[in-house]
DNA sequence: AAAAGGTTTAACCATTAGGTTAAGCCATGA
DNA sequence: TCATGGCTTAACCTAATGGTTAAACCTTTT
């Protein structure tokens, strides 16, 4: 593959990640791609032979080159300390998809409507790990995080939280404000560079939220914050 | 208009809500909607001229329905306190959507696909009371939580979050579970009925986390929880 | 029994969308 | 200079889709 064929697919998919986030699979039009791209529909073709493989191509390289690592921070990544991972995966997090703030809600949408497809396009299936060596969920990779919190409840230093609806409302709090991105500049008055900043904002406010929740003494403004 | 006409219109609008929230607009398809409405294409444009209108009506009603009564419940009733608030709210928010699980997400991938069109469908576009006397935001009525809380703050009675990063913290742990419903269900490996079990759990949690967040000498169980 | 209104049937139309094809353009590099 | 390969142009095909129409059917009401 030459260096001009691995640009123009850049394009391509750059321009498709767009009219395919903005309008979903089924409501894409190969044509508005193409004209996105500043191309043309024959040339389309030629790259992606049709709008399923085109569309696949863009979701995968999506969930595998963002979701994946990002969720891995908080639940696969080793040797953190779960203050760490919490403070990593919120900044890492939010500052992502500040770049790409279309990601989550074109992401959920599309595995909404097809979970099984989608699901099964990623990384042979195992977004989280899931395979343990007896199968059971309990050996999942996945659970790094949620055995650490046990860990700390259990030696009196955490509250007692659940722990899997404490990773949830972590992702949640990051998440949401892009889910709902519209209605919050709509709300708030904010133009895209304010709920840029507004994020930007938001990282030190969750990690603090997080903290306050977990840790039973824990003292905002201490050095867990740089 | 018979009450044949009511029950049919009903019908399709069920259908249609159904097509919809798995499809979006753009991809949903007239003759599924008649089908999954058990009637046929004649009858259905009989009833609603064009399938934009199908989907108007049906997108307000949610929204109308749903969405603007809760987001009331926090930010509009009067009367009640920031902690009444916050334990209502999530209550009522988490059993509704456990009713209709595929809502937040619809509605927020239909209003992102063309924010000016759906907000402006919703209530003459006052989602969130926006229109004060002097027209600033200050004066909105949506704000009437937010100034509790810097009350609140201002006494000493609670910790210094921002309030709006805070309103935005408590929707989001609501309402992510449901927008990531099936990479949850595939994570915690649950079924319809044991997430549902696993959001009626939530709301306790996620009103202590809230608690703890803002509330200086919360403790819980206390009967703040009913 | 006749009128009325909700509903079906089925044919039909116009448009659009996905996808194909083939001829030709144009820059690079052997 | 000519061949290669990326790219464009533009016409074309087919299937699907939104939407329409008109006649007939059926049940309830008068």
């Amino acid at each position: 593959m030459t260096q001009e064929e691995k640009q123009t697919e850049q394009i391509i998919m750059d321009a498709a990640r767009k009219v395919f986030q903005q309008s979903g699979l089924g409501g894409a039009r190969m044509q508005q791609i193409a004209d996105e791209a500043g191309i043309n529909k024959a040339l389309l073709h030629y790259y992606f032979r049709n709008k399923k493989k085109l569309f696949e191509a863009v979701f995968k390289e999506d969930f595998n080159r963002y979701m994946i690592p990002l969720s891995g921070i908080l639940l696969r990544e080793t040797g953190l300390t779960v203050e760490e991972r919490i403070v990593t995966f919120v900044q890492s997090f939010i500052r992502t998809l500040n770049q790409h703030p279309h990601l989550p809600l074109f992401v959920m949408h599309e595995i909404a409507s097809n979970p099984n497809r989608m699901l099964g396009l990623v990384k042979g299936g195992d977004v989280f790990s899931q395979v343990g060596e007896t199968g059971k969920p309990e050996d999942s990779e996945s659970k790094v995080f949620v055995w650490q919190i046990q860990e700390g409840i259990d030696e009196g230093r955490y509250h007692s939280v659940n722990p899997e609806q404490f990773v949830i409302s972590i992702i949640g709090m990051c998440v949401y404000p892009f889910v709902a991105r519209p209605i919050i500049k709509f709300w708030l008055k904010k133009e895209d560079d304010q709920f840029k900043d507004f994020m930007e904002d938001r990282q030190r406010e969750v990690i603090d939220y997080a903290f306050r929740i977990l840790i039973k003494d824990y003292q905002p403004y201490a050095d867990n914050h740089r």
